[in-house]
DNA sequence: ATGAAAGCGCTAACAC
DNA sequence: GTGTTAGCGCTTTCAT
């Protein structure tokens, strides 16, 4: 009973044809609107299956008002940072039967101009823009009426609609733990101080130690986001605070340098000092010695959210300014283990 | 001498009429097509730009044969080892003007069906399948015509084109790296065994020594990629093998681990034993005391072949069979040093 | 309940 | 050279 096949893709034509029907008719039947006997339904869904018939999205999409395409525009070259708000993003997309256009704009505004210009062409219905930081950028231009949602690197517009990490809650949580750990004499190990994140999160720390009436020990140090740098502040630190029992790293690259300084030093972790980090990255986290609690910034949650607020916004409800997803802390050997390493 | 703003994007029709010509002669006038004096196509490229009018994608996509979009589907969460075979994809699709769909299937066979169909809804020209690892994957089902390539993980159909890393020339540039060095005492710390990437490299490294008269010292090592297998097969081989002079790690991991072994033994890296590693991650090689030699598996060349084949299949010229792209050492202080650590 | 016809925005064939 | 027409594949009135 099988037909020809047909070289190119079937149309609502050919389903209609097949199915003794008119296109109109084949239309209503499939999207399940409008008035259609159930017998005549079920013989075009027969028919288009029969034809493999698949409708051709970019054509009801012209018609339509909308594409259900986004733009994922990052400046991160998709790495470790917008990845995880990528995914977060296209996972709630997907939700919304929406598929992600990936714009890779190496930072560099002639591609991105491009990429936007792309987008827009392609009519897509909506725009995430993600970077690698949480330091502001200027809002991307779009004449038209697209909604943008900024996330992770939120928009220097504070009209604009960014969901971000709440890095101030990042470095309480940190300080939080180790206080309720017994440490008194808590220091800080951290990223250039350019970064917005890092100013939050020491405010946060400094914030959850003075609640307990204490202060950060020593000044905190500010350096590259590297290993050899937080070996290096962990040995100044050291030797300015002998007496340190606890220490809260900017990333854990820089946790990763600090153990080795701890270790080197003679101290025990986290029996003489109590470790946590920031970023939570399982490569680096869950083979050091020992295994590093870290505060788990929640990338995939801001991309998550990220999404739904375009969706929202497409739904003609935008949001605007600056949303804050929280962070969590996922303890390990570094404060709370027994064992040596 | 502006135009009221229209509310709605501009059309053909908008330009036509702002132009005082008709849309048949805007379209050959912004196509650089057919026959048109050159005063009127300035006339109407300034209309266009005053309009800001930017052509609909798909409107021009359902008519011409072709929608200018790929798809590119990832069992791996778009994680440490497809992203940058994603982004080589991009960039070289970019170059085609084509955009790229980004589809996240994890590894889950109804969500990767789920995802298929609505590349073909959205008539891609083509789809890029990228993963995890070396080990071959059933191809997917695309009823029509539409061209597959298979990046990093190979399809099991040799008919279907498919672009990976040449994993036996990384075993093999390791060997002669070390062999090279003189070191002639060599051992090789590798992942699980179920991996053809790891019975690949150690056929490479094998060849290698091999071709200068030996064979490898000690058995290779199979474990996981962790740090804790690198520290703890590395302990092994050193009881066994205490002269190992030179030693091959499977990952970047493996080789972290490894080099903790050696220091905690005594050993100094490269001095007593040079430590060559895979996958050249840098924010584990470089940070690490001392640094980590490292073949490159270039994943950023295999989605850049990935998407040009993919280009050829779709201009026509399907390719076939399994490519290997060439990886590269990149040598640093943990086989040349000559620093302490 | 079904069909005919018009239209989405654009392009291409053919007139003039 | 430029305008007119038809058509891509689909949806949506509006007749019947």
């Amino acid at each position: 009973m099988s037909q020809e096949r047909l070289t190119r893709r079937a149309t609502v034509r050919d389903v209609a044809a097949l199915a003794g029907v008119s296109p109109g008719t084949v239309s209503k039947a499939l999207n399940n609107t409008g008035q259609i006997s159930s017998t005549t339904r079920a013989r075009i869904k027969a028919a288009a299956t029969e034809l493999d018939f698949r409708p051709n999205e970019l054509a009801r999409s012209v018609f339509g008002r909308r594409s259900f395409t986004v733009g994922v525009i990052t400046t991160d070259s998709f790495e470790r940072f917008s990845v995880p708000v990528m995914l977060g993003a296209e996972d709630a997309l997907g939700a919304g039967r929406m598929s992600a256009f990936l714009c890779d704009s190496r930072d560099d505004p002639i591609r991105e101009r491009h990429y936007i210009d792309v987008l827009l062409g392609r009519r897509v219905d909506g725009i995430i823009v993600t970077g690698r930081t949480s330091n502001p950028r200027p809002p991307i231009q779009v004449r038209d009426a697209v909604p943008v949602v900024y996330a992770l690197t939120p928009s220097a517009d504070s009209r604009d609609c960014s969901v971000v990490v709440d890095d101030e809650s990042a470095g309480r949580l940190a300080g939080e733990h180790l206080l309720g750990l017994g440490r008194r004499r808590i220091g800080h190990v951290t990223g250039p101080v350019s970064f917005d994140a890092v100013r939050r999160r020491r405010t946060g720390l400094r914030t959850a130690l003075a609640d307990a009436g204490l202060a950060l020990t020593g000044e905190p140090l500010h350096g590259s986001w590297t290993e050899a740098w937080g070996r290096q502040a962990t040995q100044i630190l050291l030797r300015s605070q002998p007496k340190l029992d606890g220490l809260y790293c900017g990333s854990d690259l820089i946790a990763r340098g600090a153990l080795d300084a701890l270790r080197d030093s003679g101290r025990r972790v986290p029996a003489d000092v109590a470790v946590t980090s920031t970023d939570n990255w399982s490569i680096l986290v869950e083979g050091s010695r020992p295994p590093l609690t870290s505060v788990d910034m929640g990338l995939y949650d801001v991309g998550r959210v990220a999404a739904r607020r375009l969706l929202e916004a497409i739904d003609g409800t935008p949001g605007s300014g600056v949303e804050r997803v929280p962070c969590q802390l996922v303890v390990r050997a570094s404060t709370e283990g027994a064992d040596p390493w």
